[in-house]
DNA sequence: GTCTATACACTGATAGAC
DNA sequence: GTCTATCAGTGTATAGAC
């Protein structure tokens, strides 16, 4: 039944997130995401023809989570100053919840850069050239006004989310080398650094 | 020979890296790492027995080349501005030089966490835990002195590092997203950001 | 739609000659 | 030290019954 195939779909969808999220394309195994998905092998592949077709939905989905955030935030009717602060807000709450999904983007996407041009090609909405020129109209503007210095928006946008990133995404060698491998520890160091970046980067470019 | 011998491990080696740094250890073939070495893959397993010792001897490489650089350049005698500009220029130049170790390392060491106990057990170099004691008083005292603001040490420590180290492990989706996957527009970027970030934390921790 | 059984290719690793 | 040949194990994918 309809039913019946759909909630099929969706356990296989949740096993197969977790396996390919946690090994990668080549490190994952179709029998493992049967056994967490509670069916069988041929039973995927009924499904999902081969595991790169999968793999590619999987992708898409984890894609589809994390990028069109950052157009939203930086479409949004605020300051530069609200924005920087709402995106660093979003997007490590984000993080807090999906910890894995950055490092699997970044990870998959460096083995096969082809597949960022697939997706564009296949979904216009990630295809989005002119979405600095917003941004960096507004930039000028408060410059002008006094408000920030002179600064380069895509440099600007790639410390706002590389300050949020890296450390989820670094977190085994930073938590081992910074923290002595203290997990709690390297946990209160998350929660309490939301607010240090964002009066690091809005000290960093305000006018005093 | 010895001579023969020397020069076949160098090859296995190198051959091992290029292999290893691209796929990984779960996507690299010894096939492949035999045949970009020159010899096949019995010899392979005569100089290091199995996949995973070779992987473990390339991993560690890596790492060591990358890691040990913090240590020294936080233990020079500069001042606190000078030891950033410092970082970010060496850091740069050194990812510059090597681009996926990296990626390559985060990944790996995401996949199997336990790694980095091990290297810490094995190689004592890697095990400093007083590393920021130092580093801690020299913020202080510079605070005291009215040059910068009171600001944590990790917590900057992992803002220098990230805002050089992200932008080329995220390479692919920040190239393809900001540049519309223009690869000499990216490389620009990457030259003209070494100063940027320089700028942008020394604006951000200095008392004006 | 879901299962069992199996085909088929590939991979890491070893044996044994030179 | 280096090679050829080969094994045993594993992985993706399919055939066919229900």
């Amino acid at each position: 039944m309809i039913e019946q195939a759909k909630d099929t779909e969706t356990k296989i969808l949740d096993a197969a997130k977790e396996v390919f999220q946690q090994k990668g394309l080549t490190g994952a195994r179709m029998q493992e995401i049967a056994d967490k998905a509670g069916i069988n092998k041929a039973l995927l592949h009924y499904y999902y023809r081969t595991k790169d077709k999968l793999f590619e939905k999987v992708f898409e989905l984890a894609f589809s989570l994390f990028i069109p955030r950052v157009k939203e935030m930086m479409m949004s009717e605020k300051s530069v100053f609200e924005k920087i602060e709402f995106i660093v807000d979003n997007y490590i709450n984000l993080l807090h919840k999906h910890p894995y999904i950055p490092g699997f983007i970044i990870n998959e996407l460096n083995r096969n850069p082809q597949m960022l041009v697939q997706l564009f090609e296949k979904n216009v909405q990630f295809k989005e050239i002119n979405l600095f020129e917003k941004f960096d109209n507004q930039l000028q503007d408060e410059v002008n006004k006094g408000i920030i210095r002179s600064v380069d928006s895509r440099n600007l946008m790639t410390n706002v989310i590389g300050l949020c990133i890296f450390p989820i995404v670094a977190r085994p060698i930073i938590q081992g080398v910074m923290f002595n491998n203290d997990k709690k520890a390297y946990e209160a160091f998350l929660a309490q650094r939301k607010q240090f970046v964002v009066d690091f980067i809005i000290n960093s470019i305000k006018v005093k």
